[in-house]
DNA sequence: CTGTTAGCGCCTTCAT
DNA sequence: ATGAAGGCGCTAACAG
C-alpha cells in the first residue's frame, strides 16, 4: 500500500492540513514544519493519489483530445504538438478517436455529461451549435484546432487559412504558366463536414478568377479520401482530351495517388505534369513533393496554450488564431511545357 | 451542476445503496424498483462521476500505454489497435510517448508510484530487470508488446518472432540468386535496447550461413533509424568494390533511403539492386516495396487482450503471444543479375 | 430486497 | 501558523 497523507502527517507530528499545504505550496506554514513534512515525504516516498485530489477539487486535471483518424499523417504531427505541450502541464491527456460519424455524435454528446474532462481540444473537426451548447452548459471549455465554428458561440480555435493555401498553391501553378490546372479533393459533402477541401477548393478559384482563367467543373473531382481514390481520380482527368498540365490536390496522400496515376500514364513529372500537394507531411520530402507547408506541430501546441489559458482564466475573451501556409517547392512542378 | 447518485435516490425515493445496486447491475434489487430508479436516471440525465467511482473502488480504470516514438508508422498502426480493442473495455486510455531514454527512465520511475494507471502495456520496448521491479510492488500489471523480457520475471508478452522475420526475408534474396547481401539497421547499441534490430540480424546471419554464404562485417551497416541515415550507408555499401546486389534494411523507412540512395548511384531497382524492408507501413504497397509484414494492429489488439484479461485475473499465468512475420513480395526485389 | 453507515484520500474552511 | 472537521460522489458491508 502505498502511503497516504495521513502516514505524512503522523509521522511528522502535523495534522493533515499541514502536509496538504505543504504540497500545494500555500497558505502560510513556517519553515520549520515545511522541512520536516517534506523530509517525511521524501522518506516515505509519498505522492499525492491523484484520483482524490480530483475528487476534492471537483477537477478531473485531465483534458479530452476529439481527433478523427488520428493515424493520418497530418494529425499525428498535431498530436504530437499537443502532447508536447501538455507533459507539464500536470494534466492527463485521453485521445477520443473518431472514425465514424455516429463515434463523433457519440463524443460530442457524452463527453460533456461524463465529468471526464476539464476542457476539450477539437481537431479538424468542425462542430454544428447543437453540439457545442452541451459543452457551454456542462462548463467545459472547448478549443478548435484546424477547424472554425462561425456561429454566435464564439470559440476558442487555431484556424489554418485554407482559402489563401489554396490560392497560393493555385499561384505557383498559373506563374508557371500552367492553364490548364485541375483540382482533386475529398468529397464536398463527407459526412465530417471537414471544411479543408472546400476552402482550399474556394482558394483554387479565387486564383483562377484573378488570372482570368475560367473554373471548369469537369477539372474538379472529388473523392473519398485516400491515395487510392485519387490515383483513380488522376486516371480520369489524365484520360480528358485536353488533359491538365497541372494538378493540385488538396492534400498529400491524394498527391500520391496523382503520382501514382501519372506513372500508369507514362507521364513525366514535372515535364509533362506539374502535381502539388498539400500538407508536407514527412514523406513529401522523400517524394520531392510540391506542397503547401502547415504548420502542423505547431497548431498543436498553440491550441493546448489556448485551452490551459480558459482552464486559468475561464472568462477570457475567445481568439481566434490563424496558422499561416508556406509554399515549398520541390521537384513536382515546373513550368508548364509549350 | 450534474445530477449526483443522491439526487436519484431522493427523486426515486430510495436509498443510495439501491441507486448504487441498479448502476452496477449488482445484486437484487426488485424488479419495480429498479425501474423506477432507471427512470429517474434517465429522467435526471445521471452519469456516475469517475472520478468518485474509482476513488472508492480503489481502481483508476485506466491502463497506460508506454511508447516510443508515437509517431512513428509502425507505433501509430499499434496504438490503433490499442485504442480500438480498448475502446468498449471501460478503461481509459493514457498515454505516455517516450522520446529520449531519460523519459523511458522516469516513466518507469514515476507510474507505478503515482496510482494513475491499473496497468500499463510496454510498447517496442524492453524493461530492464530493475525497470520491472517497481510495478510488481506496486502491483500494476505490465504487458509487453512487440518487445521481450528474459528474466525471471515472466511478463505477459506479445513478442514478433524478428529472428525468423530476418531469416525469412534473407531466404528470399537467397533464393532470387543473390549472394552478395547486405543489412542496413539501427544502432545496435542505441540507448533504448530496441531488440529488433539485433534480432533481425541474427535471422540474416541464419539465413546466410544456411545458404554457405560467409557474413562479411562490412555488409552490415548500423545507424540512427531513419530514412536519411540509411540513405547515407546504402550509398556507403553501393561504392564498394564488390557491391552488394541486395540489401535488406531492418525497417521500411530505412529502405526508403535505400532506394533513395540507388536512385542516387543510378541503379534501377530491382534490376540492379533488390531492396527488402519489414513492417510493411502503409507507405511499402505505395513505394511497392517488398517488405516483411508484420501483424501490428494486431499485436496492440492483443496486448490489450492480455491486460485486461490480468487486470480480471491476476494470478494467471503469464503468456507469451508470437505474432509471425510474412513475407510480401513487391517490385524491389527480383533475380539477381547474371 | 433495501436503507444506513463507514470509508476511499485529499482539500478547505473554521477555529484556535 | 496549524489542528480538527466536513465534504467531494460513490461503493460495500451491515443490519434489518
Amino acid at each position: 500500500m502505498p502511503a497516504t497523507i495521513r502516514d505524512v502527517a503522523q509521522q511528522a507530528g502535523v495534522g493533515l492540513g499541514t502536509v496538504s499545504r505543504v504540497i500545494n505550496g500555500s497558505a502560510s506554514v513556517s519553515d520549520a514544519t515545511r522541512q520536516r513534512v517534506l523530509a517525511v515525504i521524501k522518506n516515505l516516498n509519498y505522492v499525492p493519489n491523484p484520483t482524490a485530489r480530483r475528487l476534492s477539487l471537483g477537477r478531473t486535471l485531465t483534458i479530452g483530445v476529439i481527433v478523427p483518424f488520428f493515424t493520418r499523417p497530418a494529425e499525428v504531427e498535431r498530436l504530437r504538438g499537443i502532447e508536447h505541450t501538455l507533459l507539464d502541464s500536470g494534466y492527463d491527456l485521453i485521445l477520443y478517436n473518431v472514425e465514424t460519424p455516429e463515434q463523433r455524435d457519440q463524443y460530442f454528446r457524452d463527453i460533456p455529461r461524463r465529468e471526464r474532462v476539464d476542457g476539450v481540444l477539437i481537431v479538424s473537426l468542425t462542430p454544428r451549435d447543437g453540439d457545442v451548447k452541451p459543452f457551454k452548459k456542462a462548463n467545459v471549455p472547448i478549443v478548435l484546432v484546424d477547424a472554425h465554428h462561425a456561429s454566435l458561440a464564439r470559440l476558442n480555435q487555431v484556424v489554418t487559412d485554407d482559402v489563401t493555401g489554396g490560392c497560393e498553391a493555385t499561384q505557383h501553378l498559373i506563374e508557371l504558366g500552367h492553364r490548364r490546372i485541375a483540382f482533386i479533393s475529398d468529397r464536398l459533402d463527407e459526412p465530417f463536414n471537414f471544411t479543408s477541401s472546400r476552402d482550399r477548393l474556394t482558394g483554387y478559384q479565387q486564383a483562377l478568377q484573378a488570372a482570368g482563367i475560367p473554373f471548369r467543373s469537369d477539372y474538379h473531382l472529388q473523392g473519398d479520401h485516400g491515395r487510392a481514390e485519387a490515383h483513380r481520380l488522376a486516371a480520369q482527368l489524365l484520360a480528358l482530351p485536353d488533359r491538365p498540365t497541372a494538378i493540385f490536390a488538396a492534400s498529400d496522400t491524394q498527391a500520391m495517388g496523382v503520382l501514382e496515376a501519372a506513372r500508369d500514364a507514362g507521364l513525366r513529372v514535372p515535364d509533362d505534369l506539374s502535381v502539388i500537394g498539400y500538407d508536407d507531411i514527412e514523406i513529401a520530402e522523400y517524394l520531392g513533393l510540391t506542397t503547401m507547408s502547415q504548420q502542423l506541430y505547431q497548431s498543436g501546441k498553440r491550441g493546448v496554450e489556448l485551452l490551459l489559458a480558459v482552464l486559468e482564466n475561464p472568462d477570457a475573451q475567445p481568439a481566434t488564431e490563424v496558422m499561416p501556409a508556406k509554399l515549398t517547392v520541390r521537384t513536382t512542378t515546373a513550368r508548364a511545357a509549350e
